[in-house]
DNA sequence: TGATAAGTGGAGGATAATCCTTCGCTTGCT
DNA sequence: AGCAAGCGAAGGATTATCCTCCACTTATCA
């Protein structure tokens, strides 16, 4: 696959390059079952070059998950760089994962993951698994220096992100973005074992009900 | 509405007790728009059945918005009966909410919420309207107690409560039932103004890999 | 710049999901 | 026991989704 995604022409490989971006947010919204036409369709492209790209949704759903399993590497890679101290880089690659909506749920939680979905860096499975030692590293240090609380692993980070991550229906994108905000901190000083900071107020003014409705009234 | 409930035949009311029921937990997964039949299918009843007693989608909706709103509102009497001090008594709510899938989405997102649905409590704005300002003075006073973290209202505990009940897709009741508990903990942990305990490792034995998988499998 | 192969999008038939009604049968209620 | 109320399954109508075909457009390279 790889070999013939270089040879692809630019705007082909643009075009292959914004379905997938798309279909991330769209299974994240939906689920994996969602149809490939709201995907072609937000995506900006016509139904025909989603299905020559990928021949059927499984092709699909499976270089979604190794495009994010990429993508959460080396955001993994840039926060460890960035931050010497292990509960730093933790931090800064969740709020990361949060913001980019980098689904974790398709590597993590893919049925039949098992099966070949290779490409350079090996089936899937592999990939994951790698991840996870990563992340399990950088999760056991942060353990140790007496910053991450106990009981804590990379899988409840995982899916602490996907529950995050995951769009409420009906309440339009400018709610959604704002409580995932609240609720990424509120996440984040859970997972602190020394809640430094949680006697001091969230830097947010808590919505009113008006508010809220406002914010109602634009989504429908 | 009413007065026609009181007058249904006992099994008829049984099943539309099961119907809201059951569309509760069907909306809480796939949202309002999940299909009806698979309600019905759910609850064990004829799709006949679900459509003499709601003629069209909206008007189930409405029904199970309001049976939530009542739910809820038993739920804080219960738990203020049960706690003396406000923090105590919001804590137990928090977790029979989840606990019962009360998602409070129904009476609190819906869309449309101004129209009239009417039944003994009045309106359904007027109902939740009258709900948050209970868990107003709940929050108000915990925080004065200096046990709920500042900068925390009804509305981020609702929709933090959403959040957490409702299931992630395709990993199985299992699994979605073991990490809504861990992420439960976090929560109110991260609610919590002092954290006391966060330094203490959570209860749960953290989920290993293979573990994971193993509930993928089951659900698949 | 122009030839050409690669790529594109939309129309539309096939299939499947969902809606919602009709109707003959069943079951609580008195 | 009788009967009105209730029931569910079948199925026609409608809509959503899948997926292919083909006439048109565009990047690429000489």
């Amino acid at each position: 696959m790889t070999e013939n995604t270089t040879r692809l022409r630019a705007d082909a490989r643009r075009n292959r390059e914004q379905i997938i971006i798309t279909a991330r947010e769209v299974f994240l919204e939906q689920g994996i079952h969602a149809p490939l036409e709201e995907i072609a369709r937000r995506a900006g492209i016509g139904i025909a070059t989603l299905y020559r790209r990928f021949p059927d949704r499984h092709t699909l759903v499976q270089q979604v998950a190794l495009d994010n399993l990429t993508l959460v590497g080396a955001e993994l890679d840039r926060a460890t760089a960035a931050h010497p101290d292990a509960w730093g880089a933790l931090a800064q690659l969740i709020r990361r994962l949060v913001e980019l909506r980098l689904s974790v749920i398709m590597p993590v939680l893919l049925p039949g993951l098992e099966q070949d979905a290779r490409s350079e860096g090996g089936t899937l499975k592999a990939r994951r698994d790698q991840l996870f030692k990563q992340m399990e590293q950088l999760t056991r240090t942060a353990q140790q220096d007496g910053q991450l609380r106990q009981g804590i692993n990379p899988i409840d980070i995982w899916l602490g992100v996907i529950k995050l991550s995951r769009p409420l229906p009906v309440i339009g994108p400018e709610l959604n973005e704002l409580i995932t905000g609240q609720q990424l901190e509120l996440f984040l000083g859970s997972l602190h074992a020394t809640a430094l900071d949680a006697s001091e107020p969230l830097r947010r003014q808590p919505l009113t009900l008006d508010e809220l409705d406002r914010y109602l009234k634009m989504a429908e």
